[in-house]
DNA sequence: ACCTGAACACCGTTCAAGT
DNA sequence: ACCTGAACACCGTTCAAGT
């Protein structure tokens, strides 16, 4: 099937492929996108690029090397859903919508990611975006870090709990959420007295309501967390909090 | 290898080794305790058990529900770490530490239970436990639903997380936790003001830090929440809150 | 009735061989 | 220089064969 080879620099030897890291990355979000349960092996993606399988070694040491590239391109792809010029609880805000948003497109990604870290510019770039938030905030220092953490940590952590899930074969699925109308529903009365008097509360909340009370939870922490720090370096002035605490340093 | 055959009832047919669920689900726990890559693989149990391993799907379905079962020993594990008669906000605090602390003792099981459910008697127990505590903290209904979910959704991705973390090889573990003090250092001062300014920190913070915060806003939010509530029910005496309202139903 | 073990359809990865 | 593809050491799972 493999024909011939011009020998233009840099064009394709194959017919329609051409392996480079970036071509390899783009296959893999099309994998990813398109689900399934062989969404990201590294025969899957042999047969997306038209090429054998392990001619992915030459451009990456392994399939961790790659994820983490691919996972990059997913926080980049959440980064520009986030516009510019907004005060720092809806940037946050909006971040964690974005985050959830793409990271259910990608599902075998961020499920993956869940607990990693790319250390790549995306990153990076999330990583100064939640840290000029809670600046904005009125966070600095150890506490500015930790509250980052905290939100950033914790938002990785949903979306990747939430993309596993929706990645799992129907079957199991249905069991884990049917669970709340079905197998709760059975609760014994005696033991279990509160899971019987909230059966239909249990069954009818929704993934959003979970999420949106999650992240305002950390949204509130950070603001409470810099009153706190406003009052002690400042204890006259807490009325007017945060008009100077927003100058930008750039 | 394999010897004799005494009739015995309910006695081994094999030296030493006698199969039921509850041997398996012990020895997936031992294994998991042990660690290692093949942790809690069905070749790794028929070794551990000393039978062949797929003697296994005699007593569970498939490995999934095994896991289920496993994880479900887990939480009681977890479970047994409350003592009684702790205030709410105490008692999920235990809970959170004592969540974390088992799931770190068998990482595998948590890392993979991190986006599941077992809807087996532990699980029970558990949701009883949060649903009692959000109740004696002044939610009901709904409210109380969404703030049982928002606190126990995170504590399992927290746990899984960071048991999926530690469970990398070191090398992968080592890159992860170490771009703090490394990647992050190098960072462009232009680009990355915060990132910069805050380098020290970025590899200073903790684990415990981090837990900590997270699950403080989770208890927070509750806390407010019901005052909120009790506001709207009762406009007149929100000073003195939870006296009558700890009253636990049995 | 219960366990065995060969076999199947997968993984990620390596490396000698091709061009 | 770059890609190929057989091969290796793994997975979870099935099923005919043993006892």
């Amino acid at each position: 099937m493999a024909t011939h080879s011009s020998a233009r620099p840099g064009a394709s030897k194959r017919s329609g492929s051409q392996l480079s890291p970036e071509a390899i990355i783009e296959a893999s979000l099309r994998v990813a996108a398109r689900g399934g349960d062989d969404a990201f092996t590294v025969r899957r993606l042999g047969q997306e690029l038209g090429c054998d399988p392990t001619a992915i070694y030459r451009h990456f040491r392994d399939k961790d090397e790659l994820l983490l590239s691919v996972a990059d391109r997913t926080l980049g792809e959440a980064l520009d859903g986030v516009p510019h010029g907004l005060p720092w609880r809806d940037r946050l805000r909006t971040l964690a919508a974005e985050s959830l948003r793409v990271g259910m497109k990608y599902p075998v990604v961020s499920s993956l990611m869940a607990s990693r870290t790319t250390r790549r510019p995306n990153e990076f770039r999330i990583v100064e975006l939640i840290l000029g938030a809670v600046h904005e905030a009125g966070l600095s220092g150890p506490d500015a870090v930790v509250h980052y953490r905290m939100f950033g940590d914790s938002v990785l952590a949903y979306v990747g709990q939430h993309a596993a899930l929706q990645m799992f074969a129907p079957t199991e699925r249905e069991g884990d959420e049917s669970a709340w109308s079905r197998e709760y529903r059975l609760a014994d009365r005696q033991r279990f007295p509160y899971i019987a008097g909230l059966v239909e509360e249990l069954a009818a909340v929704t993934h959003e309501e979970i999420y949106a009370a999650r992240i305002e939870a950390l949204l509130d922490k950070i603001e409470r967390r810099a009153a706190e720090a406003r009052a002690v370096t400042d204890p006259a002035g807490a009325g007017a909090p945060s008009a100077e605490t927003t100058a930008q340093q750039r």
